[in-house]
This record gives C-alpha cells, structure tokens and sequence, in this order.
DNA sequence: ATAGACAATGACAACGTTGTCAGATAGTCA
DNA sequence: TGACTATCTGACAACGTTGTCATTGTCTAT
C-alpha cells in the first residue's frame, strides 16, 4: 500500500514553494510595494494596475505571509478565550470564528482561561501584551466582565463582544447581541397558547445577564396575557442537569404543581425531563418542557425537546466579521461609520416535549 | 510582592515592549547570535556564558518571537485538524494539545477538515504547503487513514498520531496508543464477575479500529471464562444515540435477552438506557449496561454511567509533547534515539448503571 | 509656459530571528 | 616556542512584509 514510487512523484509536484510578494510583483510587472499596497486595499493605486496585481495574485494563489507581515508591526491574530463547561458550545463558536478568521486572512490562536481564577485578568494581559494579537473576540463571560473591558479599552486592544441583550449593551466596539428576552418571550407565548397557565421557570444565577433576559421575556409574555407572576414558579439555580432535576423535584412535589416548565437551557431541561420521568409524570401529556440552547441532546432525548435555537456559528463569524472590520479601521485611523453592532433573534423549535395543556 | 526597587522598574520598562533577543544578549553581555544558541539548545556555548544568559533571558523574561521564528524558516506552529462530532472529545484533545504546545513554546492552529469530503486531501495539502507548519497532531479517523500518513511522510512533515491499539501500529514517527482491548477486556471481565452470561456488545463500523479492538477485549474475556461467543449478540452499528436505542430494542425484544450490555462508547450507552427504560426494563436491576468513553453524560444520566475512562487531555498532552521532540531531532538531523510511543490504558470505572446478574 | 499641488509608484530600511562563515581563544603536539 | 586543532563566539545576510521617504508623472492655476 505504501508504495515509495509514487511518494517520490509526489514530492516533487507539490513541494512547490509558496509564492510571495515578489513573485505576484514580478508577474504583475511592477514593484513588490505597489503588490502590497494593493493586498492591503489602500487606495493610491491606479485601478488599472490594481486589476493587473489582482489577477497575478490569484494566478498564483498568494497569501500573505501571516508571519513577515506580524513582523512588520501589524498583527494578524485573533484571539478567542473560553471557559465554557460546554464543549459544544465552545466548539460552534469556535468554527463559526475560525471559518471568518480564514475568509479574512487572519490566524486564529485559542486560549483556554479559567474565569474564576484569580490570574485569569494577568494571564489575558500576558496575552494581550505579546503582541501578536490583532482582536479578541470574547463570549460569556468575558464579554460581560467590566474589569476585562476596561482592561482592553485601556490597552486600545480590539476586541468584539457577543453578550445577551435586545441591543449592544453600550458603543464601546464591535458586538453581537442576542435577544434572549425575545426567543423566552416566544416560548412563553407558545406556552401560554397551548393553554398552559402554570408554566414554572428555571433560570441560573439571577445575576447572569442570560438568563435575566431570558426570565424579562417570560415575564413579560405572562403579563401579556394577564396571568400572574407566581413567585412560587420561579426558581434560580445553575446551568446544569442536577440543578434542573432538582428544582423539577420540587415543583412536582408541590401541591399544585405547573403543567409546564421553561428552562433557560437544555441541560437543565434534561434534568427536568429527568426529574419527571422519575416521579412517572408524562412528558408532555401531563407536563410540557421547553428548553432553550437547541444542543445536541435535544434531539437525542424522548421526547425531543422543544427549544430555542441560535446558530453560534453563524453568530461568532459576524462578530469575527465585525472585529476585522474594525481591526482595519483602526489601523487607517479612520472614522469608523460602519455599524458594527448585529443582533441576532433566537427561533422557536417545536418538537415533541410540548403539547396543550391537559384539560 | 515584586521586590527590590530596581526590579519593578525593570519589570516595568521592559513589560512595555516585550524584550528581545537582544536586549537579553545585552544584559548577558554577548552577542544576540550566543543567545540564540543558548535558547535552542546548541551544545555549542560554554558552560559560565550559557548560564549568565539562561538568567538574563530569565529576567527579562524573554519568550522568542514566533514570527520572526517562523521567517527564518523554523516554523512554530503546530497543527490540530479534527473531524469528530464529539465535541467533549475534540475539546478535551485540544485542550490538551495546547498546554503543552504552550509549554514547549509552539503555538497551536486548528483546523476543522471534514473527512469525508472529497477535498479533505487538498485541504490538508494546502495546510501542510502553507511552510507555517513543524508538525500535526491527528486523532481518529485522521490517524488512521493510510492516504493522509502516506502524503505528510511524503512531504516529510513531522506528525503524531493517537491511534487505538494496544501498540503503535509502525514505528513511522510518534505515536500515542490506547489499549481499548484491554479496557474492553477489563468492562466484560468485570461484568462476567458479576455473574453475568448473555453480554451484548454494540460497536460501531466493523472497519473502525477502535471498535475492532473493543470487540476483541470482549471476546478475549467471554473466552478466558469459557463463555462461548454468541453471533446474535454481536451488533455493529454508528456511535450514536439512535443506533444505541435501536439495537437495544433488538435486543429486548428477543427471545432470551442479554442481561448485559457493553456499549461501545457512552452515546450508544444513553441510547440503550433509553431504549431499556422504554421498555420498563430496570436498569441495572433486570439490565446492566456499560459505556466507554466517561463522557459528561456518564455522570449525568440516572443510573450513572459504568464506563471507561481516559483523560484525553493527558493523551494529547503526551502525543504533542512527542511531536515536538521529534520535530526537534529532525532539525537538528540527529539520530532519534528517544522512544516516542507512548501507551495508555483506559480505567474500568465502576458507577450504578450496573450490578450482580439477575438471579 | 511654468510653478505648484497632488496622485501614483518605487527604493530602501526595518522588524527579530537563525544559518553561514570567519575570527578568536585555548589546548595539544612536534 | 610555533603551528595546528578544537572549541567557542561574533559579524552579517536573509526570510517576507510594511512604513518612510523620494521620485516620477499629471493636472490646475497663474
């Protein structure tokens, strides 16, 4: 199978070296500089010639040499820092990032950093500082933290943020918002029209920006329709199977217990599918659970959870797009005009964990 | 706690601007060529000079620059290209990959590549010819695909593989190995102890290694105890969720079903789970069952997981760390006498989802 | 027609590192 | 001692790119 023959072919087709600035210049019939100017989109060439330079660097398919062009001051790093417990999560951003990265000629370098810990703000600073970073792009909760921000602003680093929100939190860069309190109200709204009145809540933390957005949107669907904000419904807690199975426990165990349940993520959804299976109420015959996330165990569970989806992909690439953008603003020291702020709506999924009210 | 007066301005005007080579050849009084050497490790430098620079390099706490690295032809990249949609999995190698990386002072890139498509070649050419590149890390199916090992050894790139085996599959470079056929043996062995006879196994491709060598394990052990192997208890199928419940419901729906069941990985393990629970069968009363891979979700599901464990993270930590030594002994032409395969084994971790046979 | 302004282009240096080669120092042998 | 190694060190070029500045060409206003 390994045959040395045709490794030898092989070689020597494709150790073709890569073509640089130089060799674009030399085709296109002008000087190495003027190739430069014209990749970098400044506008003093003649149209003219641009063309001509264009043609030769697709010819001969160049790229940028990412690592001469950092030395020469200009970084072409984007950085994206995680701590997200949920790999699935981090990992569609991470794509949706990277596909933008590449469209863009940037590099992408991750960096895993331990929010909590108490040298996260030093070790964001020792990468900040090295210098080969053009941008961050930050998501919760990095994206949420006033010390980080300002830590960036005062460093003059790029950085574009994704944060829960119906609109960008302030005009401070680049961000993506994502209108949880929107999606929530959605699912509350289908909730309450499938002829739920007792629909209970479980959100996390009742700091995190998330889940109080998402918690605005349930209130305000309930208010909508003129159903009462039980307090007795609404149950903070965390992000995680045991605390959704949990807080099921109980609801099921009171007196008059919801016939819906809102949570403000799948996980905690699977433990309230959980929770209810144990104590052999129905879902959704007799209980209808709606989560909020769209992961992967939403449709691997029964019944298939009805949710609310985002593409984080698809959300992390317009943030990327919009912190290149402003990358190169600041670079031509330029007025920024363009708007770099998107926000993004969570859909309503239906599937089978949700049904009419029984009775 | 910085210390000394003098320190903390030195800390602070050299924080600044991150120190290079030559501001530690100043300090250390010699030419930046002797630092140089002494940072890459030439056995060329004198003991008394090499150490003033090691602590001068220490001081200024000099990290090279990987750019201009990377210019004069030594690149410091290390690649990760993954295609698993399993992103506890890829993150947990990934995460692994980048500690040492960081450790060894490389920088890692990732790449998404998608194995089956037809360009996947192309785009691992493209990768590799792009000369930013000192090696790759590859996981399943990557590493075990004898076309992708074929063109990197072609190209003379450096690369190491984790691969499924209880040893390295050549001695073609660096080589991380897992032992599933004796973690598998050790599942089925556990599981017979427990007086258990009718033990279904649910792998995934016939053709994929690490099923392949699972099903060995079981079979080896069902042998040591003179069980005979019986066909209809043998089921191929994917590593998913609904390939696990399908099977499983085979299976319960026979005459003489198993009172066992050893899943390949813990997806399948969910699915049969549900599938059981489907079936008011008890688990692990009437039913045990056993996954492999210690996923989130063995932790999380109700009876928690028996399972397999490995850490992953430690896995790739070592299989990068052998890339980056053999990428070092191919610079320096040497004769590569370290041994760089390296084996692990999965540990049998014994949680509720099973028990003692039924009478 | 001519000076001045402005647009377009090119020559060259610089970024921080390593490879090459030549020079310096010490140690060895005749 | 003098020459010859062997060992160690340093000067310089080169990598591919962009910033700076000088040069050329073109147009406008006198």
């Amino acid at each position: 199978m390994r045959g040395p023959q045709s490794q030898a072919h092989k070689v020597k087709r494709f150790q073709r070296m890569k073509a640089t600035i130089k060799d674009v210049a030399k085709l296109a019939g002008t000087s190495f500089k003027t190739v430069s100017r014209v990749i970098n989109h400044e506008n003093t060439v003649g149209e003219k010639l641009s063309a001509r330079v264009w043609a030769a660097a697709k010819e001969l398919n160049y790229q940028p040499n990412i690592s001469a062009r950092q030395m020469r001051g200009g970084a072409s790093f984007i950085a994206y820092i995680y701590d997200n417990p949920n790999s699935h999560y981090v990992i569609e951003m991470q794509n949706g990032i990277l596909q933008e990265c590449h469209n863009q000629g940037y590099e992408l370098l991750i960096h895993p950093i331990d929010f909590k810990s108490s040298n996260a703000v030093t070790e964001l600073e020792r990468l900040v500082s090295s210098s080969h970073i053009a941008g961050l792009v930050l998501t919760p909760p990095f994206s949420e933290s006033a010390e980080l921000i300002d830590l960036l602003l005062s460093r003059k680093m790029n950085f574009a943020r994704i944060v829960s929100g119906s609109s960008a939190p302030d005009t401070l860069g680049p961000c993506v918002f994502i209108d949880d309190c929107k999606a929530a109200y959605a699912i509350t709204d289908y909730l309450i029209k499938q002829g739920h009145r007792r629909i209970a809540y479980l959100g996390s933390a009742e700091t995190d920006p998330s889940s109080v957005e998402r918690l605005k949107g349930y209130t305000a669907a309930l208010a909508d329709h003129g159903i009462s904000n039980e307090e007795t419904l609404v149950l903070p807690g965390e992000y995680n199977f045991d605390s959704g199975a949990e807080r099921t426990n109980i609801l099921l165990s009171a007196d008059t217990p919801p016939t819906a349940i809102f949570a403000c993520n799948d996980e905690i959804a699977a433990g309230a599918l959980f929770a209810a299976r144990i104590k052999q109420v129905a879902v959704p015959e007799q209980l209808s659970i709606a989560g909020f996330e769209d992961s992967p165990f939403s449709r691997q569970s029964w019944p298939k959870l009805t949710t609310a989806h985002q593409s984080n992909t698809e959300i992390a690439a317009t943030a990327t797009r919009n912190l290149v953008q402003a990358i190169r603003a600041s670079r031509q020291e330029e007025t920024e005009d363009a708007e770099l702020q998107t926000g993004f709506v969570p859909k309503l999924v239906i599937r089978e964990s949700t049904c009419q009210a029984p009775e």
